[in-house]
DNA sequence: CCGAAAGAGCACTAAAGTAGTGCCGATTAA
DNA sequence: TTAATCGGCACTACTTTAGTGCTCTTTCGG
């Protein structure tokens, strides 16, 4: 019922943790990374999971990975370069909303038996446009910043 | 991942050709009703699951029902009085987005272990609410009236 | 009264998705 | 060399979802 799957929290609050943590960091260390475990031992999550996540967000670009001694994470771009459309997008793939969602008309996607009477395939793929516009018009940024006013979080749409 | 149950798009789709058949019936004749079996004779889904959907409608008090012979069910309301997020949430529950979602502070509700530490749980809980206002700004009749501008399925927000 | 059509309720099975864990390999600083 | 760390594969258990079966109740029409 329009959830975000656990491994997606986790990897968001990891995140909204690192964004502070780049936030507060001096001039001249922004190469300095955090490891999984020292998430881990901060948030009372399955650390393995949460190392799903971050190794899932590594994959998507939104995290660069150290490895070895003293390696870990750290945001490959500023956080309000970051949208969390592109973070759920990357942890749980984009939303679809309906089973249909994303095939052609074609039938060899083995798609919907009711696509060619369907009355509610448009308005609801206009719908889907309309969640994921509040996605993208959230960044990372705005998530981390604990203080702003509860009306600032949509960028663009308010 | 973000997507509607198959009972919500069974639904979905009765509602909206039972919206078109009240549009397009003469005055006098608002007390019509269809059945189950005859919706599922126009749409190949299946009409068992389709039931259920209508049941769980007429629970909700979005559809009314006629029992017995020529007894079906119709609409309770006009089209544009019934919006999206009470058909969804009629047939699924309101969109919780994440676990935690709806959980007051208190530990009693067996809740996240995150909870007094969590850096995402007011910022999604208004994202939550951003997305229910899309929902809430739907009505059954835009989703029916398929020649309309694409623009205007959100009635509010554009 | 009787039978058929229709909704209402309950319970069940099977498939799919989700949460979480185990294990081991590769890399790198000390 | 060792230990910390990321990286990849596979596996189990649990929950949700999809779909079906059966029976009861209501109501129209004969």
């Amino acid at each position: 019922m329009l959830r975000l799957t656990k491994r997606t929290e986790y990897g968001l609050i990891a995140l909204v943790h690192m964004a502070e943590l780049a936030e507060a960091r001096p001039a001249g260390a922004e190469d300095e990374v955090i490891s999984a475990r020292a998430i881990g031992d901060i948030f009372p999550v399955p650390k393995r999971m949460l190392a799903e996540a971050l190794k899932h967000l590594q994959q998507g670009g939104i995290l660069e990975s150290t490895r070895g001694v003293r390696g870990g994470y750290r945001l490959s771009r500023p956080a309000d370069q970051i949208s969390l459309g592109e973070i759920v997008s990357t942890l749980e793939g984009p939303p679809t909303l309906t089973s249909c969602a994303g095939m052609g008309a074609a039938s060899s996607d083995g798609g919907c038996d009711v696509e060619p009477v369907c009355p509610i395939r448009s308005p609801l793929a206009r719908l889907r446009t309309g969640i994921w516009t509040l996605f993208e018009g959230v960044t990372l940024q705005a998530l981390a910043d604990r203080s702003a006013d509860p009306a600032s979080l949509f960028s663009a749409t308010g």
